[in-house]
DNA sequence: AGACTTTTTCCGGTTACGGTAAAGAACGGG
DNA sequence: CCCGTTCTTTACCGTAACCGGAAAAAGTCT
């Protein structure tokens, strides 16, 4: 259900295009809510037969035409209802912290590796993060149209840097529990090998 | 495909039936992933047809009859398989984000009421994990076996005190705002008195 | 008797996720 | 001129997830 307002927040902007639309949903607010273009226009039909857009075909020479967007009253008195109805608050559902709960029946080897790429990751989108806000936003403060997309890229840099510091965290606690884990099979060895007295 | 491995992941413990997953997936795991009991057991049964488990029929007196489900040696190497797969960074998917990212085209009253809301429940899981962390690990440090149960609930320590922080900042910014807002209007007002020599 | 817990199951609808593919036009480079 | 890429929309498919409602059948507690 929230695909189709995450939408209509775009269109609340300016009219765009199916293909904008997927644009936007690869950068700006794609950084908190994925999807693919297929998606987007299935949901852009649906949108239309609700009467909560309406789409204006633009001949384009050089391109092939396209079809405009725009919010009807209707389809921004429906976003802003929505919008006042209280939000649910998310899960994570983050795929390694099932790893994490089972850790002693899973491999550690790849989930380090597993844990690494995903530190890089949440390092790179931290770095992009804050690039964004030093060009949009050079004095930290935004005009009162735009404050909402700075406390959402705000919450971006949060959530990247919290991650970043708890992917080091796991890292060095897997890296001491492998070790341990040598240490005491050394132990072992040397137990073994003293008694059966070679 | 994941509910099916963190059905697993649980398994991996000790055998558990369709209710007490259900209550496992409301507490512990379900801190990071939520899911309804009717999603297990239809999850069960296809975990049974695939080999992964297997239903072992307890006769019980007082109650009805129960169905205690236990990994088998495909469904370990399953889950083995599957954890040892990268996994995929997800998005946060909050839409408290797309409330703000359109936030001139919405009520604030209800969003700052939703932002309240929010803090308060992000600090009341804040508290309840920290109550647990002092419960499991009071020294804070694990065996190895719970390792990644820690490191799990630092996870969530993590993040619900960073949406905790965050959620401030935002409801400041937003107060901010409409003060402003009350200060550019009364300075209006003054000025249309003045112009209009009232 | 009524309410609540335990335990499993079925149903149906909507949404999301993921991939595969086509189509037509024009622009760019080689 | 062919080839690849960008632009733009649309279609189909299967599976997974989400949501909510419902009902069994047993027992316990009040």
């Amino acid at each position: 259900m929230a695909l189709a307002d995450a939408i209509l927040a775009c269109l609340t902007e300016h009219p765009m295009t199916g293909y904008e639309l997927a644009k936007t949903f690869e950068s700006s607010i794609g950084f908190f809510w994925k999807t693919d273009h297929q998606q987007i226009y299935r949901e852009l039909s649906r949108l239309r037969d609700r009467g909560h857009i309406q789409g204006r075909e633009v001949v384009q020479s050089g391109k092939p035409n396209k079809l405009v967007y725009t919010l009807t009253a209707e389809g921004r008195a429906a976003f802003r209802h929505w919008a006042a109805r209280p939000s649910t608050p998310p899960s994570i559902k983050d795929d390694l912290l099932v790893r994490l709960y089972a850790l002693d029946s899973v491999d550690i080897a790849p989930l380090r590796a597993d844990l690494m790429a995903r530190l890089e990751h949440h390092r790179d989108r931290y770095e992009r993060f804050e690039r964004i806000l030093k060009k949009r936003f050079p004095q930290g403060t935004a005009s009162p149209a735009d404050m909402g997309k700075l406390l959402s890229l705000r919450l971006g840099l949060r959530h990247e840097r919290m991650v970043t510091e708890w992917c080091e965290e796991a890292i060095t606690a897997l890296s001491d529990l492998t070790s341990a884990a040598a240490a005491t099979s050394r132990s072992a060895d040397q137990r073994e090998r003293r008694g059966s007295g070679d």
